[in-house]
DNA sequence: AGTCCTTTGAAGAGA
DNA sequence: TCTCTTCAAAGGACT
């Protein structure tokens, strides 16, 4: 049922998800525009995008340079948005089972049997698709994440990389093995990338290159900031790629829930559960220390719902609470406005940038550069220091971790 | 081998 | 309805 029920409303759910910033013209453009095809979103069939002016696969090619990644991400990455590592182990195999996610209680379709009307599959399926892309050869092709359909997809990746991916391998071979060891063989149905992961997939070699930089932390921290640097429109073409991924997503896999995938990473999970019970500066906590509204007020000057900046960079306190319309709560010295406040406070982050536990000595000369003044205060292992530079030679240097 | 770090966004669970 | 948690990618560092 909830298969059906997914399938059957992903345009609704999908318009009402889009970022606010998309409300301006994204979703006035969408209607009806998948529907001519069950798969129009599927990135193979993307290659001429009605929201890419030019026409072009990546959202960024017509301004960034593609740059071939150490880990083999494809020039077309951001519509394949998952890493080649999960399929280059395994030639095609003619004996693939079409259906490999039964574990997990994801129906595949059969072909367009199955699909509601929503998503009416062409004349002959998805598998008459791939004739017309003779000239891609894409790794992902090749790999074991092969939908029923026949084409693959990338989401499907083993439990736990390259050695199950062997294992699964193995399992193609008419060997009987105990159910117990092949459900454990059974891959993993990933979450779709959202935005900002596609824009990180596309985004990090540069960044890399950049700074000689390897350590994924430091990158993304620096990545997280060029993406608040991003125009709303180059953003925007980042949410829509998005949007694609988790339809296409929604359409291979009807009854994958994000849920399937929880509780892999357990002994974090536990940490953070004991952390968010001891932990003052949680939101809710802030909000009734100060008598906020819970449901209206905001937490601490970086007007996100989540920890207090104040309290995290060692003050111990909130501080600067506002409301929701952004004025002043408590009584700081008599700012024009919260949000200049806010701004004034954290001169280097946009309002939605990211609490970073670091002091903010002076602002960043280079919004949207790779300029990471320190790292957080909650990793005991400082990473790196980037001096501030111009965003097209920024220079790094490794931090002294005093280890 | 498994986990952490670090980022944003989507989705699910629970209050 | 809102808040909180988890996971998605990445790879070096750590346990």
């Amino acid at each position: 049922m909830q298969a059906i029920r997914r399938v059957q409303d992903p345009q609704r759910v999908y318009q009402e998800k889009l970022p606010d910033h998309m409300d301006d013209g994204m979703k006035h453009q969408d209607p009806g525009m998948y529907k001519g095809s069950a798969y129009s979103g599927y990135p193979f069939l993307m290659l001429s995008d009605p929201y890419l002016p030019n026409g072009s696969m990546s959202p960024l090619s017509n301004k960034v340079p593609v740059v071939q990644p150490s880990h083999g991400v494809h020039p077309l990455t951001p519509l394949i948005p998952y890493s080649n590592d999960h399929f280059s182990h395994s030639s095609h195999s003619p004996h693939l089972p079409a259906d490999i996610n039964q574990k997990q209680g994801v129906h595949r379709p059969s072909q367009t049997s199955d699909i509601p009307g929503f998503y009416p599959l062409p004349p002959g399926g998805v598998g008459q698709i791939t004739p017309s892309m003779g000239w891609f050869t894409h790794p992902l092709m090749l790999g074991s994440g092969m939908h029923t359909t026949g084409i693959p997809h990338p989401a499907i990746v083993p439990h736990s990389g390259k050695q199950e991916m062997e294992h699964y391998d193995r399992n193609m071979k008419p060997q009987p093995e105990p159910k117990r060891e092949k459900e454990a063989k059974k891959p993993t149905i990933k979450k779709p990338l959202n935005a900002f992961m596609l824009y990180m997939k596309e985004m990090r070699a540069k960044v890399i290159a950049e700074c000689t930089l390897k350590e994924s932390a430091a990158i993304n921290q620096i990545l997280g900031r060029r993406w608040h640097a991003l125009s709303r429109e180059e953003q925007a073409k980042y949410y829509e790629l998005a949007r694609k991924e988790r339809q296409l997503h929604m359409q291979l896999y009807p009854g994958w829930s994000a849920r399937d995938n929880y509780g892999k990473k357990k002994r974090r999970t536990r940490e953070k559960q004991q952390d968010s019970n001891s932990d003052p500066a949680s939101p809710k906590k802030c909000r009734a220390r100060f008598g906020l509204n819970q449901q209206t007020d905001w937490c601490g000057p970086c007007r996100r719902k989540k920890k207090c900046i104040r309290y995290l960079q060692g003050e111990g306190r909130c501080a600067s609470p506002v409301s929701s319309d952004g004025s002043a709560i408590d009584s700081p010295p008599s700012p024009p406005d919260a949000l200049q406040r806010i701004s004034s406070a954290f001169p280097s982050d946009k309002l939605a940038a990211p609490a970073d536990p670091a002091p903010k000595e002076q602002p960043d000369p280079f919004p949207g550069s790779a300029h990471l003044q320190t790292t957080s205060s909650s990793s005991s292992r400082p990473i790196t220091r980037c001096s501030s530079a111009p965003a097209e030679s920024p220079t790094f240097s490794v931090a002294s971790s005093g280890t």
